[in-house]
DNA sequence: TTGTAAGCGTTATCAA
DNA sequence: TTGATAACGCTTACAA
């Protein structure tokens, strides 16, 4: 038995077993593993079925990616981009996205390009040479490479942060109307002095929110005051940098709107410095619902976003993507946010 | 120019451009392409090298994976198997990972475990099947498919979490002599009532760490009251459930060892409903340190483990399994903790 | 129902 | 220095 004798020495080389040593256990031919490993069923009688699944069991046998792409011109990967793993919220997400993806059989090829555009473009080419079957962009930043990859014809799902050039379908939240929801409740509360410090207006995200918070104050006519707006980057150092120049003029602002909740945690820090009380002394109000606020930051009201409902919306988009249907366009898919309001005792 | 309309066509369906196309506007054979993208120099005259990569350029030109990975017998793959995304302090580690291994043009195929048994072994297969170059596995979990797993040529290094069978090259702190830290913290600061919430005990990781801080203890001639012992999973709810359990027993612990920052979490947040002041009344200890803990839990001391260095390591690590040097035996690789104290005013 | 054989995009061997 | 060609592991017409 010489063929027996290279099965064994592959498998205790523990190199990985290929359809040919399975066709010979199985005394058929290598269409018919492939066939039966398939389902391609009605082409092969009981009995080979179950002789081939168990030739395949025995030697541990699994189709390998790599020849099976190369044939189908398809593979199972699907590539996300993300901006900072560390971010719980986006780590949510991402957890979300790879639990639908897995339950299809998708691998996901986790990019962190830590909102560097040159990084993202990078990562954006290197999927392609990959042949993902999708990308889904979490935080996208206007780049040739992006548009580049918009020409071509991997599906691009763009999450959380709408395509900056555009077309593009969108998974998330209505920023905008979230944005006036936080202006609504600070006039229901009765602060007068009201401030804001958004993300970086270049992110189509962080430019919707606040300019409907910015629009529902307008709209009950109050005004943001200059020195009550601030730009930052979505992180707590830029935070805590922000509440620092903020804080100290006067008036001192009762609600101040934080991008996200990074941005919160950076002015809660200057809070504590200057001994103010959250919210009694000065409210803030954060954006996405870190799933740690409920333990470490019973302080912070914000818009939760429901992170867990993002993979099957992603999926859905790709799968949207990939099977067109006549006359039915492709479209967003917008999820429901909720306030999350803490600390009001 | 019939080829040039049928490249046009190509790159019009956004469909990715082959290494004949390359071959044919450089005019030359596909093999010398293959070369010249390979940096296979003294192989190839200047001007042709120049004339191949031009067009390689303009075509936007990069080598298909799938294709090169069937011929080499090698993918550009790296699975990371974590258990839980939404620690951050496990992204920390995977963002770390992941920043190194593209360094190095490798992608990082990124699997969540959710501590579950059968879904480490369902992906570690699945990774088989992908051909990956290598298994990052953090938090392993003892399993029939982690022992098939070690049996196969595919290098596993074992993260933050040692082999639960003890062979397989290790990336982490020494878990023991960090238990031992902390109690002799405790000692030092004069607790007289110390207890342990550590994580479960079948975690190679929670076990030595558990068992440094016993040990430590006992040596000084203090014991563990039952009623002061506890396991818990490593999550806010579990160190929640364990704290409601343990500070209403009397006498009421000065100091608590947590298994990691999310039990001191949930431990906080019943201080917080019982009114207890943190460290004042009741100092906790945790183990990874959250980058958030700067931010959101001043209040919590914890050994400081360096998520920063995993990416190197582990790359390291890869290196030795993949190039073994001849005498040189693959040894684990310990990185440096560090106590970080907090809140003690 | 099963087998033969072509081909997917590369790399690597061998000749020229 | 280059080119023709076989192989990698698999799927899928097409033939039997």
């Amino acid at each position: 038995m010489e063929q027996t004798a290279e099965i064994l020495r592959r498998l205790r080389a523990g190199e990985p077993v290929g359809i040919a040593e399975v066709a010979r256990r199985a005394r058929v031919s290598i269409a018919t593993v492939s066939r039966v490993m398939n389902g391609v069923s009605r082409k092969a009688s009981a009995e080979t079925v179950e002789r081939v699944l168990r030739a395949a069991d025995e030697l541990g046998y699994r189709p390998a990616h790599p020849g099976r792409a190369l044939r189908t011109r398809q593979t199972r990967l699907i590539a996300l981009l993300i901006p900072d793993l560390t971010n719980a919220f986006y780590a949510a997400i991402a957890k979300s996205i790879e639990a639908s993806l897995a339950q299809q059989d998708y691998a996901m090829i986790l990019c962190n390009t830590d909102e560097d555009p040159a990084a993202q473009d990078r990562y954006l080419a290197e999927m392609q040479a990959h042949r993902v079957r999708g990308i889904a962009l979490l935080g996208a930043v206007a780049t040739p490479g992006l548009a580049l990859a918009m020409r071509r014809d991997t599906p691009v799902v763009f999450v959380n942060r709408k395509s900056p050039s555009g077309p593009g379908i969108f998974v998330g939240i209505d920023n905008y109307a979230a944005g006036q929801a936080v202006a609504r409740h600070f006039l229901e509360q009765g602060y007068t002095e009201c401030a804001a410090i958004h993300g970086p207006l270049w992110s189509t995200a962080s430019r919707a929110r606040f300019e409907g918070y910015r629009d529902a104050l307008k709209a009950a006519g109050r005004k943001l005051k200059p020195c009550h707006t601030l730009e930052a980057a979505l992180t707590m150092e830029d935070g805590l940098w922000a509440a620092r120049r903020m804080l100290g003029c006067s008036p001192r602002p009762q609600a101040v709107f934080c991008g996200n909740d990074q941005i919160a945690y950076g002015v809660f820090r200057h809070c504590r410095e200057l001994s103010l009380r959250v919210p009694d002394d000065i409210a803030l109000f954060g954006f996405d619902d870190n799933p740690l606020n409920e333990w470490l930051a019973p302080w912070l009201s914000t818009i939760h976003v429901p992170s867990h409902d993002f993979g099957p919306a992603v999926l859905l988009a790709f799968k949207q993507l990939w099977e067109p249907q006549e006359g039915q366009p492709v479209r967003d898919i917008l999820l429901d946010y909720s306030m999350m309001l803490r600390g009001s005792a």
